[in-house]
DNA sequence: TATGAATGAGGCTTCATTCAT
DNA sequence: TATGAATGAAGCCTCATTCAT
């Protein structure tokens, strides 16, 4: 699963495999923690490993970011197949989007690969199209099956992940690892086809708009954690 | 109400008020790019004077806060009351959340404002307690009025409001200034009371755990826009 | 008393006077707690004059010295006077070095003065000629009347005052403002004549060694007084 | 007793050796001339490094002093034992002190090690608390013996130790490198025995009180070596 | 190839000193 | 003349990136 986007060739030659393997969970670690734009010096220390390592792996931060999410792609894939073939529709999404969000509340990087642009970063498109994809025939299905509003579009979906996405892991810290489900049902609520649901203003984003949203809304950067407390002053 | 929480008002010197009134505008602008975390140097550069002046008339980031969106205290307020003393609460709370937006996507520091913690601006505790209160009432009338969910809280409506406000300046700039209004339309549908909607899951957010989530969430820093690209390296 | 050591002229003008007066209070009192090298914004600001405006009455740090411790030099001359003339030198002696001490404790800036080399500021020059030509006079007599050590110079004793004066204000805020006493009455059981006393080794410090021991003690600078409390850490 | 404080011991690795050394003999001169809060840039400067490189090998200033003076606590240690184990106690406090005074006379550095409170430097409080054992048991051995007056504490010693200490370089300078030893006849003169000695006035200091006097009085800071003149501005 | 080290630039903040009114 | 403002340099620290072994 992880082949296809490796910025090394295959899994080439010999214990480098080790350090490569090291440095790519290291860097998950402190993604998840501090976010996509982690200091290079941290994730090396933390693999035991040189800085300049790090750099022979991985020559740019795209390049450890694709490495690091290329089982999110799997993940999120398997994920998404599985809804894709959910008997229901409308369980299908709800539960695509809560595996999405749980997986937000657990790793902060997941956050910031859902819902930021990284250039180059060819995992992240992955991610992204087969999320959109997903999105899209769930949609379908779910309109047909009348659970979801007609009016409806992908991108409203997308945006709104986007958007609650961010604040999943203050959410989780601030509440619990549990405290997405509550806004997310709020979401799903206004997603529903139900008869006190007016047209919605305004023209629906097109595809490459969203994108140019997320091209905009750049890699997320925590609050700085002081000494003190994450929840204080 | 704006007067009062300015660091140095009106009554300045001479052609200092100038060099004053650049520094401002300069922070006006570069926190709607860069965020409200903007490098004081650059609000310097921009401005054309020295650093120290910047620091002279502004020895905290927050006074340079407070001085840049006083003027959004005093709107948001007048809003506010506005909004609650609509004759219907929905419609009341449904113009309030439009002028937020409206004011998000014309300038990215306001956005930050709402959305971020930074401690001693008496400016944003200003407009978030303001806030918070204006959503108290229109939420409480509209809950007797039977327009909005019985379950729904203000922490849910705040809370929708940071994770979509994030995105409204991106919005604003990839599809336009009024892109906001289909998102919050579909929100909308979710705070409305409606037969469709089902209990909302998990407890809401206390107060001091939205407080908490705005304070982790930190202040937002956009994609830089380097050559070369605007979100990456 | 003052007016011999001005930098301006004797008491020229208009309400600059005034001005003048309040710079010379408030430097008096920043010295005091800050030391000589304490800022200059900050004494214009507590005279509640412009700095621009010190600068005009006092071109150089050393200028300001010089009218601060006009007065300074007045009472270290009085005291002089009074030792000088004691009955019993030996009271003279402590009494004076006493003298002395009760004002190191009371104003952290007498005490720069008094053990700084401060170059250019005649009042200074004026203090140590003072304070050296009143101990060398009750060292004289001291030793005709059989009190103190016949082999005790002044410099010893300009030494001992300066090495112990630089303390005072410390032990003042540690300990209280009479803490000076005890190492003083250790001093002086050095001084005086006693049998046990066996005679000094090496040569004394000549006049000018002295003054070069001073230039090189350079201004004292305290301890940064952090929030916290003064002496914690 | 050397190799425990260092902050990274011999086991470096290649030439970064050579500039952890040259860093270090540059801060040890820069101490000397310009005590212990010397600009770091200062001493990257003239070891001839980027001012980054220093914080890799010395990430706090305690560190940078702890290395450069872990020689100074072993030889301090050292005497101490000698003074200890002499047959003579009071002998052993006078050959003590000579050390001390000898150590400060070759090196400003020592100087401030001695007398300065800097927070967190091992090294530093190794010594002071050797240094003040020391002077415990000698004078306490001294007081039994009869040569010691009754009445001095290690307070009395220590404190004249730090305001003597802080001449010394300023006297090696201006007098020869043994002009301390004139002083320090006259204090010991004032510590030893002698009928003539009356009782020493106000308290002793406590312990705490004296480590509140070395915080105030902050690292020393020699007159700036300008061009134009040793001292002055 | 791997490594630790080195670097330079950038952001922050404080002050002495000069300038424009 | 008095003033507040402006300036630039200096010190602190962190990090991305390149180098020497």
């Amino acid at each position: 699963m992880t082949d296809a986007n490796d910025t090394a060739p295959p899994p080439g030659r010999r214990d480098a495999r080790r350090n490569r393997e090291r440095l790519v969970e290291a860097a998950r670690r402190t993604f998840a923690e501090q976010g996509l734009d982690a200091p290079f010096d941290v994730v090396a220390r933390r693999a035991g490993v040189g800085n300049a390592t790090l750099y022979r792996h991985f020559p740019t931060r795209a390049a450890l970011v694709d490495a690091v999410f290329g089982d999110l792609l799997a993940a999120t894939s398997a994920a998404g197949e599985r809804a894709r073939s959910a008997p229901d529709p409308w369980e299908g999404l709800v539960g695509y989007l809560e595996h999405v969000f749980a997986g937000l509340a657990a790793d902060r990087g997941s956050n910031d690969l859902m819902t930021a642009h990284l250039p180059d970063s060819r995992t992240l498109e992955a991610v992204h199209a087969h999320n959109r994809r997903t999105v899209e025939l769930l949609l379908a299905r779910g309109r047909e099956h009348g659970s979801v509003r007609p009016d409806l579009t992908p991108e409203d979906v997308l945006l709104a992940l986007a958007a609650l996405g961010r604040t999943v892991p203050a959410l989780a810290g601030a509440a619990g690892p549990g405290a997405w489900r509550r806004p997310l049902a709020l979401l799903l609520d206004g997603f529903r086809a139900s008869p006190g649901h007016g047209a919605l203003p305004s023209p629906a984003l097109r595809p490459e708009q969203f994108d140019a949203v997320l091209h905009r809304l750049g890699p997320h950067r925590a609050a700085p954690t002081r000494p003190g407390g994450p929840a204080g002053t």
